[in-house]
DNA sequence: CTCCCGATAT
DNA sequence: ATATCAGGAG
């Protein structure tokens, strides 16, 4: 426990060196653009979900005009996102939530938000942690992959990799550890052909004998 | 555990 | 042409 506690600071450190502010690749302004960008980026890349967003928020800036709007109609300028009509019926139900329940404004804390339509664990703690500075380690594919190489955690579920991490991360640093790992794994430690060379890691990394690139 | 889907890397 | 990417709901 103390050992992996030196070595997550150790992973933060490094990370940290290479990249001091580490921010979120979604564009955003507000919370609520915040909630419609993460639940459109499920299965999606953030840049892609940045290509729809740019329009999108410029016609729906508010939950108001989304909770009246049709399926079809949102489904077609989400289309590009993957999984459209699903998306749409989220974001649809989400807005409505949101108006009926919450006087339009984006619940502060994971557990309200996961109670809405499309919003996940991975979801509700994008948003707290980015959009009200709460602590929070969300647990994408990256996250996932890149704590899992480094032996941070062998857990199955992103649940329980979650706890395991908050556990050996100080929590005001949680989400820009969080932030670090997704980064990382979206750039350095990718799925594929894992890009060890350039890694700021190798050297203290466990799975680092088994990659040659 | 299966379904939902377009975009991009190979 | 096909494998892989990237979360949530039922």
């Amino acid at each position: 426990m103390v050992e992996k506690k030196q070595f997550a600071g150790q992973v933060f450190e490094r990370l940290l060196a290479k990249t001091p502010e580490p921010k979120i690749e979604l564009q955003y302004s507000n919370p609520f653009q915040l909630l419609v960008a993460t639940i459109l980026a499920a299965q999606c890349t953030d840049l892609r979900v940045n290509m729809v967003t740019k329009t999108f928020f410029k016609e729906y800036p508010t939950p108001a005009k989304i909770a009246r709007e049709s399926q079809m109609v949102i489904a077609e300028k989400i289309k590009s996102t993957g999984f459209y009509r699903n998306k749409a019926n989220s974001l649809i139900a989400c807005c409505q939530r949101l108006m009926a329940d919450y006087q339009g404004e984006v619940p502060r804390t994971v557990g309200e938000l996961e109670k809405l339509p499309g919003v996940g664990r991975k979801t509700a703690s994008v948003v707290v942690s980015n959009a009200y500075g709460v602590p929070a380690i969300s647990v994408d594919t990256h996250v996932k992959r890149v704590a899992d190489r480094l032996n941070l955690s062998k857990a199955k579920t992103p649940e329980a990799t979650e706890e395991e991490l908050k556990a050996v991360v100080a929590e005001e640093n949680w989400t820009v550890f969080s932030q670090l790992l997704v980064l990382h794994g979206r750039y350095v430690c990718v799925a594929r052909n894992p890009k060890c060379k350039q890694c700021t890691l190798l050297d203290i990394c466990p799975s680092n004998e088994k990659v040659t690139s």
